[in-house]
DNA sequence: CGCCTTTGACCTGCGC
DNA sequence: GCGCAGGTCAAAGGCG
């Protein structure tokens, strides 16, 4: 009879736990379906706005196949002011009015010499780059002590040609950096790899040291790190990530590597692009402002199409002579966009992001805190393979975003 | 004992 | 060529 007994209870026990097992599929079954709808949203708002971007392209390649065929010097002068002005750059002064003249002057003689007009395609909104080898020495030098813009990297000045394919390989040739600001109290930021310090240096104008790490999954892997706090907000920590890994990655870190990953060939695209790539800082106009480039060439992501996710302000630079894009999570992207929320903090966008898509769950499970998911031992990361209960919500947040971002449609590792 | 951090020395690239 | 700054190496010591 006690036997019989516990034969049930065994037998209840396993229907429970089958129950329960069920139950849990179910859940994981029903987020999985609701992330493919999402995914799939987010494809289709990709393509319309990569067809959009096409057609703009098109559109601006017949207008200056019209200006190059126009024999009215006059009225070329007056599209290349439209267009100055269209793109949001500063306002002519006379001055370079008076340069652009000389410059089309230059440029009618050469035409003729040539046969060929050589500001085909290169004009957009780039006349004040382009218009004498002084504007690109004088932004060259105001841009000299912080970030040379791709702009600047990618356009090269009259001296140079235009088509100078060395030139456009010089940048990829070194190697792409992806930085994040982010504000975080520990002292390295969790992105569920392994690392190792092997350095640290007082670097110039900052009192705060740079610690430098790489990557200990694999011992051949080339991935660096580097990490700083910034001078002038100690709660702001700079994470710069330099390199692929070449080993599987742990789940954990799988987010922030298709993160960088997805941000070094945006970076490698728009270095590397001959053309359409290059307009990038100029195309925000025609996206209605879904993209903006501050005077500091910062890209605003506003990304009105998809509420759901609110980009980073992403600046991209070569700064060290290492094409690096950032992803800044520290900054309020208000002042561009006032209806998107704005965040603070890299763990504010976490929350945020968490309370928009839904319960606190993740496929099911019960997300009981955001709290970062570290386990370092020294200061130091170390694999985090989540196994239900707590997880880590930077992670999380970083893997859909690199999904769903611009940065990473494509290359999402 | 093994793995880690610390830290001074050394290497390298770049600007002048 | 020189000096500077960033980046890396490797020995020494700490910690669990």
């Amino acid at each position: 009879m006690l036997r019989k007994d516990r034969a049930m209870d065994s037998t209840k026990k396993d229907e429970d736990k089958l129950n329960s097992t069920k139950c849990e599929i179910y859940e994981a079954k029903e987020e999985n379906e609701r992330l493919k709808r999402m995914l799939s949203k987010m494809m289709k708002d990709y393509k319309s706005l990569q067809m959009h971007f096409q057609g703009i392209l098109t559109q601006k390649n017949s207008k200056n196949n019209i200006i190059a065929t126009s024999n009215n010097i006059h009225e070329e002068k007056e599209l290349v002011e439209l267009v100055s002005l269209s793109l949001g750059r500063s306002s002519s002064t006379s001055r370079e009015l008076i340069k652009k003249e000389l410059l089309y002057d230059d440029q009618n003689k050469s035409n003729k010499k040539h046969g060929k007009l050589l500001f085909d395609g290169l004009e957009l909104g780039l006349d004040c780059k382009f218009t004498q080898e002084n504007s690109f020495e004088e932004l060259k030098k105001e841009n000299i002590n912080n970030e040379r813009s791709v702009s600047v990297q990618n356009y090269p000045p009259s001296k140079m040609d235009y088509c100078d394919e060395d030139f456009l390989q010089q940048i990829p040739q070194k190697k792409a950096r992806v930085s994040i600001r982010a504000v975080c109290g520990t002292t390295t930021m969790n992105d569920g790899c392994q690392w190792r310090k092997y350095g640290q240096k007082i670097a110039k104008g900052n009192p705060c040291p740079r610690a430098y790490y790489r990557c200990t999954v694999s011992p051949s892997c080339p991935v660096r790190k580097q990490v700083q706090r910034c001078s002038k907000d100690m709660s702001i920590l700079t994470t710069t990530y330099e390199g692929t890994h070449n080993h599987p990655l742990p789940f954990s870190a799988t987010a922030m590597a298709s993160t960088t990953s997805a941000a070094a060939s945006m970076l490698r695209c728009t270095s590397t692009s001959s053309t359409s790539q290059q307009f990038l800082p100029n195309i925000d106009q025609n996206l209605h402002g879904k993209f903006n480039f501050t005077n500091n060439n910062l890209l605003l992501a506003t990304h009105n199409n998809a509420p759901t996710f609110h980009l980073p302000k992403t600046s991209i630079s070569t700064s060290q002579s290492h094409p690096t894009i950032t992803l800044d999570f520290t900054s309020n992207s208000s002042s561009t966009n006032s209806s998107s929320s704005s965040f603070n903090s890299y763990s504010t966008l976490c929350n945020n992001f968490k309370s928009e898509i839904g319960p606190s769950s993740y496929l099911g499970r019960p997300c009981y805190s955001n709290q970062p998911f570290i386990t370092s031992k020294n200061n130091q990361n170390t694999i985090n393979e989540y196994s239900g209960g707590v997880r880590n919500f930077d992670d999380e947040w970083i893997q859909k975003y690199a999904k769903v971002s611009h940065l990473g449609f494509d290359h999402v590792t």
